[in-house]
DNA sequence: CAGCATCCGATCTGATACTG
DNA sequence: CAGTATCAGATCGGATGCTG
């Protein structure tokens, strides 16, 4: 699998390193906090567990996201934005920005309303 | 298919619409001004007539590129950003900023002023 | 030169069931 | 609660040949 070394194109390691349905609002939710796994799933609408853990395995490999491990029962685990992640919501509040834009554009004022971006 | 007009979450909207292996640098290409598509495939290594043709339709679609159309033969057509895709140019670039920034932690300077990037 | 059609392997996604 | 395994359908990407 390519790692991080392996890119000679600096916008082609960038798109990858946020690639898949669900990396941007992942980053954006981390973004906001230090998460467990149960709150970013219940936070995040629509997505599966099976993708999430997948997605968050990625963006460690890419070292945007860390996590710290609890001892005991029940298990308890707190994922949370390296350095390099937090430099890459540069990238997602720039999308955020763009969207909501457009979905203004298109009419949806309300709907941006009720999640608070407006 | 999913238009723009579909979406309720801006950041899901804006990454669907760079979403695709070639439609970053297709834009980035763009940005430095208005091209025949095959300039653009020669200026994009590796890309094929196919994909590069299946993303510039979905740039179209959500009105991020347009393009010219010139009678007569040879055919000619002039791909080039509308304001929203130079609106996306902002995206565009913090991802390859970022890009450039981890190369360069990565050593790979060299392979970046060949570019031009550094 | 610009663009379409087809085919196929690779990758992505999601549902479900299971383990520690 | 956190994480793994499996499987099937959808989507993506690329090669090739063809049309106006």
């Amino acid at each position: 699998m390519k790692t991080r070394e392996d890119y000679n194109c600096p916008l082609e390691l960038t798109h990858d390193m946020i690639r898949g349905k669900w990396k941007p609002i992942i980053l954006w939710q981390l973004g906001k906090g230090s998460s467990s796994l149960i709150d970013l799933q219940k936070s995040i609408h629509g997505i599966g567990q099976k993708m999430l853990i997948e997605h968050l395995k990625e963006l460690q490999e890419f070292g945007m996201v860390d996590k710290n491990q609890f001892e005991g029962y029940p298990l308890r685990v707190e994922y949370f934005l390296t350095l390099r992640g937090r430099r890459m919501l540069d990238v997602i509040n720039a999308m955020q920005q763009i969207g909501i834009e457009l979905m203004v554009e298109d009419g949806k004022n309300e709907i941006l309303r009720e999640k608070g971006l407006l």
